[in-house]
DNA sequence: ACCTGAACACCGTTCAAGT
DNA sequence: ACCTGAACACCGTTCAAGT
């Protein structure tokens, strides 16, 4: 179940300059999205790599294509934190209020990324979708677990937390605010769906 | 304190053709905005009103300008719908519900608006910064006409409130959900901010 | 098999020339 | 005082020519 994150992605392998070219342009798309957001110019994403754009366009005919190569590791780290929330032994609510902090820290890549892994979420068309997947399922696992520990109210839906996290961080990343100012929205959901007492 | 509404804003009167041009640009935007988006092309909406590019610059020198514009009728109706929610004598979770709903529907515009009004809450250069300042009023409101009825959790902040609930608009509006489908996430929010029993 | 970069298209923005 | 539309700049995208 464990890839080899080191070269492409399970693909045949690559031609070693076109590797090359591959790891350069998803070193530069990074740089780039954390300078400039989720908009930033393709054009200068292959001139920073020192390719032409043909050959980006070649790698990734689209940009989510290009993100969703970004996101390689992201994945992994999501299923790490899941899971050390729920091996910690934690009550419920110190161990939600973990995870959503980490879910919050996690989905705020670049400016915009919240928006777009929220808008990949619902559509299975979408090159990202695998992600959200990957992240529905690492939620699903910590909810389930508040819910066994009996600490849940009624009717909560680990989708519609999901949803609602996936908002807040929006919220965060849109107004420009730090993850720490996301405290206060993210006790309102604590106590949303934890029971009283 | 009402405004002339038919007319520019409260602005010198303009001339004839240019309050027509003017008038037409926003009919034009609105259309625009709803069918293609926050995105939408300005040179379209120019050829929609049937100006040249330069005129619609001339009005709206930047596309939040023109945003601002369309928001005319906006802040009023916020206005009315908070009012009509507070003098409505309605127990808090009842009332408090139908002003989230009320919000979540205000505020998705067209694709991509409640994002923008998210980014414009905390920033005081934006043009939409006034139209976010009626907003956050309007709900201070009715978040404390709830504390009166001495419903509301300690702690909890108006400013927190609109921001969450901001969050959820953006979920529903990025995932292309229905306003209905709001509801979920609007009890979480509920049950979060109301005191148990 | 892969890369380059010129070429095209689209759109935002400006401004000189008009009325 | 206001409008027009040509012109420019920037960027995404394609593709013929190269290695």
């Amino acid at each position: 179940m464990t890839a080899d994150v080191s070269t492409q992605t399970a693909q045949k392998p690559l031609r070693a300059d076109a590797q090359r070219n591959y790891d350069n342009l998803i070193e530069a798309a990074r740089e780039a999205f954390r300078e400039r957001g989720a908009e930033a110019s393709l054009d200068d994403i292959a001139k920073r790599a020192g390719v032409g754009p043909g050959t980006l366009y070649r790698h990734f005919p689209t940009r989510d294509a290009l993100i969703d190569a970004m996101m390689r590791d992201w994945a992994e780290r999501i299923d790490a934190d899941s899971q050390a929330v729920v091996d910690s032994g934690l009550p419920a609510r110190e161990a939600l209020q973990i995870w959503f902090t980490r879910f919050v820290d996690n989905i705020g890549l670049y400016h915009g990324a919240a928006a777009k892994v929220m808008s990949a979420m619902d559509d299975p068309k979408s090159p990202i979708y695998r992600k959200c997947q990957v992240l529905a399922a690492a939620n699903e696992k910590v909810v389930a677990k508040a819910r066994e520990d009996g600490a849940l109210r009624d009717g909560v839906d680990a989708r519609e937390v999901m949803r609602i996290v996936s908002g807040v961080s929006t919220v965060i990343d849109q107004s420009g605010l730090t993850p720490a100012q996301a405290e206060p929205m993210l006790a309102i959901v604590l106590d949303g769906i934890l029971l009283p007492d």
